[in-house]
DNA sequence: CTAAAGGATGGAGTACACTCAATGGTCAAG
DNA sequence: CTTGACCATTGAGTGTACTCCATCCTTTAG
């Protein structure tokens, strides 16, 4: 796959893909002609990315991921260890997300807000 | 509650907090002396910027948030509408960790990973 | 053969969120 | 009354994640 078909089926710009293989995030074989090559996975592996960029992941822990899901076998304990840590960070995420929430949901149904203050309101631009 | 006091209770740079209150996420009251007076809630709404931020929200959508606690009353539609748009997008980042989440844990317990591919494994630096 | 569409590379520039350094004022202890 | 801890302001610098631009090469349609 070129590089413009990824473009189209991502909704990325080519400047960012590119900028995402340079950080080696994704990898491409170079043609003959000197064109990149990107296989199938490539589409998931960009979805991945944003998802995860999305929920506050750097791109360094993204790497991290996506190295981790090359692997063919079940990783070895020190890879199985980041891998648990990545998986409790998410439920954390999860557990603060919730968290946000009921605040917040709370605050629509009426009561009082704890963090309200006396201050004026700011600004928003 | 003067800096130093934020600081050791929040565990974040003075930079940091004076970083915050130049984007007035936070705000405060000039002593006569030119130091500047925290009240109590600053220590909850800088709990809740490391919260949101950690989730991968900006700091201006955060503010967004601040702004909105800030107010006494239930808030008005417009208001209202902001309100439910970060409920809505909370909802969807769990579901996306969920996501994530299923699809490492998936692959913890010896399935294939769907993003496996052929090439070289990213060195991680 | 030529033009347009699409591809590559290199380097500069930008937005966001800090982080650091310099300089100088305030205050409590001794 | 000085010393050290703490406070303030300003401006420059840093890391991350793009984004833009200029320049040049390849392929395909007419």
């Amino acid at each position: 796959m070129l590089i413009g078909e990824l473009v189209k089926q991502t909704n990325l710009s080519r400047d960012t893909i590119r900028f995402y293989e340079k950080m080696q995030l994704i990898h491409s074989i170079t043609r003959n002609n000197g064109y990149k090559d990107y296989p199938e996975q490539t589409l998931q592996q960009v979805q991945l990315i944003r998802t995860a960029k999305n929920l506050g992941f750097s791109l360094h822990e993204i790497k991290q991921i996506l190295a981790m899901t090359a692997q063919q076998e079940i990783p070895a304990d020190q890879v199985h260890t980041i891998f648990q840590e990545k998986l409790d960070v998410i439920d954390e995420k999860i557990a603060q997300l919730n968290q946000i929430k009921l605040m917040l949901s709370r605050f629509t149904q009426g009561e009082p807000c704890p963090l309200r203050q006396d201050c004026p309101i700011p600004e928003l631009n």
